[in-house]
DNA sequence: CGGCTGATTGATTGTGCTCAATCAGTGTGG
DNA sequence: CCACACTGATTGAGCACAATCAATCAGCCG
């Protein structure tokens, strides 16, 4: 769990800071000129890495800071009175997390931790302070916050038209793009950073649904998929699924027919 | 009446501006002292009401404002490749439509007229401008952008987990709450500013379903609508609903056994 | 009147959920 | 070492909720 309460510059990390950081192109720097990277990374901190499962911060805790995906990744978790829980957004390398608190004050999700994950933190008031000074970085704070909303948006159509089949293969193709953000990593074999049941949750289906999915999608040879190791292996095929232009066979049904498809 | 003309048309408005504005209590101006009120409403500029159906901005179009519904209604509308329409948002009066066109520098989604409908614009450029000069403006910029991607993440949580009379029951109780936060209005009794089929798109809803929805809550008492009209008869029941805690019942079957419920 | 849009109602179907069992992998303790 | 428990993923059978398809209706306007 990262530290609120410690040194002001927890600067006893190994790293080199923003400046020699890896993901910069990525990150709120990316706008920045050097020296005032600088000053961005003047007020960032580190805590040591969360643990898989650990708390960054939960429903409630008192808003002080954003944080930047370092490695790893997070999920968050809003609950309903009923105590249902919603994973709304996964997290990774380059994203910034927490900005559901700015508005009450208070988060009003808990961010966790999916594998041993790494955070840059930023202090928000600070943040603020900096982006009155630097409009390049204030315009770049809003954007990606404006980029969060149209993501959010584009999530609700989703939802709300598409088919099981259709959310999952969208969902694997975001992904693919976002994981091969950073150099290294190939956009078509990569390691899914959730459970089963958090993705299901995430797409607004039952574990048991996106198991069957994942059968499905692998018999036709769209991927392969071993545990949380995802291979996709007709990207044409999948972008045909995530548009609607055809069908999954049911069980029982006769596969043969999508042959008929130029996929 | 504001300074003179160094703007060229926004000042042919009838109005007195941000200072004498009735919904200043909702709007960005809020956090203002009186003086910093005058600096924001010189920026804002009024165009002529959008009649019913008008345009405000579409996909595609450059982004250059933000903008406070002043009377009146939008929806924002997100198309897919394939032509799908998906209603991703409604916007009342003190309500902010827009921020969809920060992050690509182009709008998102397009955003039309419900009703008659006014609003201010507020350049966006010279708002980032005016923020760094003014924190307690940026804040509740920043504030304003995350309640919104927090109001999205609810809007997720619904569409993921709730049925379709839970999903209905939902959203009239958080339009009851919207529409009422201006004076003068009851949260019990209020004209729908959109047309079924909006509302149930919204909703991730075929509009058949909707309609038969609302016979059903209807027929139980929990409201009664004519056409737009529509008056909240039990809150409680609502809430209930709204929570999973009573079922409604479907066709053909006695509905008797809900009385066994206290609401 | 006829044409149009938006809302409603009915009959039927199908997708994804529910319930239940199984299985693999992992860690625990006797 | 093996039995046991536990978690996460998978598979199967049956059902229910909401979609689909189709028809009707009300209101409005030319």
């Amino acid at each position: 769990m990262v530290q609120s309460g410690t040194l002001p510059h927890s600067l006893a990390s190994r790293c080199g800071g923003c400046v020699c950081c890896n993901l910069r192109g990525l990150c709120l720097p990316e706008c920045l000129a050097m020296a005032d990277v600088e000053s961005l990374q003047r007020i960032v901190s580190h805590g040591r890495p969360l643990p898989p499962g650990g708390i960054l911060y939960r429903i409630g805790d008192a808003f002080e800071s954003i944080y930047v995906v370092r490695s790893g990744s997070f999920k968050t978790l809003h609950v309903t009175e009923q105590g249902a829980e919603q994973v709304t957004g996964f997290y990774l390398p380059g994203e910034i997390v927490g900005f559901d608190g700015i508005d009450e004050g208070t988060h009003q999700s808990t961010a966790i931790a999916l594998e041993t994950t790494g955070v840059c933190r930023i202090p928000f008031q600070r943040l603020e302070a900096l982006c009155r000074m630097l409009p390049a970085l204030q315009h770049r704070l809003l954007r990606t916050m404006s980029g969060e909303i149209c993501a959010n948006h584009h999530v609700h159509q989703v939802l709300a038209q598409c088919s099981a089949d259709e959310r999952l293969a969208l969902m694997l193709l975001n992904l693919s793009r976002r994981v091969s953000r950073r150099q290294g990593i190939s956009p078509l074999r990569f390691r899914l950073p959730m459970p089963r049941a958090d993705l299901s949750n995430y797409l607004g289906l039952v574990p048991e649904t996106l198991s069957r999915l994942f059968r499905r999608f692998c018999e036709n040879g769209w991927i392969s998929s071993d545990g949380r190791e995802l291979a996709l292996k007709d990207i044409a095929a999948l972008r045909a699924v995530a548009d609607g232009n055809i069908q999954l066979a049911r069980d029982g049904t006769d596969p043969d027919h999508l042959a008929a498809y130029n996929y």
